[in-house]
DNA sequence: GCGACAG
DNA sequence: ATCTTGTCGC
């Protein structure tokens, strides 16, 4: 009730009050963790929503991985409807809410929390990842799949190879390539987890594809969610 | 200068 | 994000 980190009820209806938001979390965001390492082995949660805009539906999933196995231990959906339009930079906004109501329902919080997109790397430092961290007060980092308006040197060909994600002269994440020959993917720090621990979870999370076991269970999980609640007649 | 811009 | 077939490869 007097917690100055976004009750539902105020959430914003205009990009005006939106980037007001944003201004007023982003002094709040933790940029240097440490937050747990992979060695500390828990749990890693992978979040993310898929959109049916003729019905105005949305559909998150939250996916929970062991850390040391990548066992999925525990999933979970919420469906409802759209409760913000898409706009570059206001992204949290649209898909927060459902992601909000997906990680209440799990049994137990996870230790750590990716998201598909950016962290600090954001206009105003307070993308998706650094967002749903200051919420949740959970660990939080965000793996994108496309690098757009920042810039970077390309990494080297193996696995592991990084370089500097740059906001103008700003490092604000790095190119990280998961797979050999493969495009990198972006990572960038949310909240209370170090940009090391974020590379590294997310090497971890990559044995075999290009985006992290996270990512790819939640995607595949909320479609399913939403498929079956278009079946279900909304 | 104008538009594009994570998902 | 989403609209969308087949196809090459591990």
């Amino acid at each position: 009730m007097t917690n100055p980190l976004t009750p539902a009820a105020s959430w914003p209806r205009t990009e005006a009050d939106a980037e007001a938001e944003q201004q007023r979390l982003r002094p709040l965001v933790d940029r240097d963790g440490p937050g747990p390492s992979v060695a500390d082995g828990g749990t890693v949660a992978g979040v993310d929503v898929a959109y049916d805009d003729q019905r105005d539906l949305v559909a998150a999933a939250a996916v929970v991985l062991d850390v040391a196995t990548l066992r999925t231990v525990e999933q979970a959906t919420a469906v409802s409807r759209v409760a913000f339009p898409y706009v570059p930079g206001l992204l949290a906004f649209r898909e927060l809410p459902a992601v909000l109501d997906a990680l209440a329902r799990l049994r137990t919080a996870p230790d750590l929390i990716v998201c598909d997109g950016y962290g600090i790397a954001h206009p105003r430092r307070l993308g998706l990842a650094s967002h749903l961290g200051l919420l949740t007060g959970i660990p939080c980092f965000g793996v994108a799949k496309t690098a757009f308006t920042f810039t970077h040197q390309p990494p080297g060909p193996h696995r592991g190879d990084r370089t500097p994600l740059l906001d103008g002269g700003e490092d604000v994440g790095r190119a990280l390539r998961t797979r050999d020959g493969v495009k990198p993917v972006y990572v960038s720090t949310g909240h209370a987890v170090s940009l090391d621990h974020a590379c590294a979870h997310t090497l971890n999370l990559t044995p075999r594809h290009r985006l992290p076991e996270t990512t790819r269970e939640a995607d595949s999980l909320c479609r399913r969610a939403l498929a079956a609640a278009v079946r279900a007649g909304q």
